[in-house]
DNA sequence: ACTACATATGAGCAGATGTTCATGTATCTT
DNA sequence: AAGATACATGAACATCTGCTCATATGTAGT
């Protein structure tokens, strides 16, 4: 019965190679940074917020345009504009009813392109 | 009854601007493609596997060491790196009982970094 | 052949995500 | 002031995600 449960017992580290890990290990990332790093990614990976991103790194468009250009209802169009503010993708200003939005910066938009890029030759 | 309701009846498309839409649509990313980016970025966007795409850019590693270095179950790893290898983001090699797993090409590594870049300098 | 080891995978579950529907808020028109 | 318009938001819902736990698969050593 010892024996048997030798596997759990030990504990899971067996094939480690502490030199590497050790080195790895300061290589590693800080937890926040990766975190915040995914979270941007989390919001590029959506293919309705890709689609918004990408006209509005073209041309300043207004909440209705957008909705129409990507054939969505106001709604979801405007709950998506929530998160990409709130990932400060996208900038916006009011005019009077209307609500106009754009890219934030270019580096939005490079990553965006290059990940367009990426499976277009993939 | 019938002035009443006249929003929900005449259709939500009251406020476009139709030569501004046509040119948006124009130039609106194939749906498809527009798939496909958000899938590549919807791989990056989590923590786990920022960490383990980060560490595999610079040494090959097996199973059992990205687990030691990110700090998870070896199970956990596993099922990341299976969605990893989905996305074509990680190649791997056996070699006897281990599996060697290292990053796919230099485009994901960057793609990676550029994000990263991205989080710092907010 | 038997046991230990390294990795992979299926089931199950809690939490996150994205849409719709209904409604709220602010602005414009009359 | 009242209604219409443009947008925002809360609730509800179905679906998806990422983990754990248990177990399966394949390899090596004895």
């Amino acid at each position: 019965m010892a024996t048997k449960k030798k596997t759990r017992e030990t504990c899971e580290v067996l094939c480690e190679h502490p030199a590497t890990v050790r080195l790895a290990k300061k290589e590693l990332i800080p937890a926040r940074q990766a975190q915040q790093a995914a979270e941007l990614f989390k919001v590029l990976g959506d293919a309705t917020r890709v689609k918004m991103l990408q006209i509005l790194a073209k041309k300043e468009l207004c909440v209705c345009d957008i909705a129409a250009v990507i054939e969505m209802s106001q709604s979801a169009v405007s709950h998506q504009l929530r998160v990409l503010r709130g990932a400060r993708l996208v900038k916006y200003r009011r005019d009077g009813k209307m609500a106009w939005y754009s890219i934030n910066d270019n580096h939005v938009a490079a990553l965006l392109r290059q990940g367009v890029v990426h499976v277009r030759h993939k």
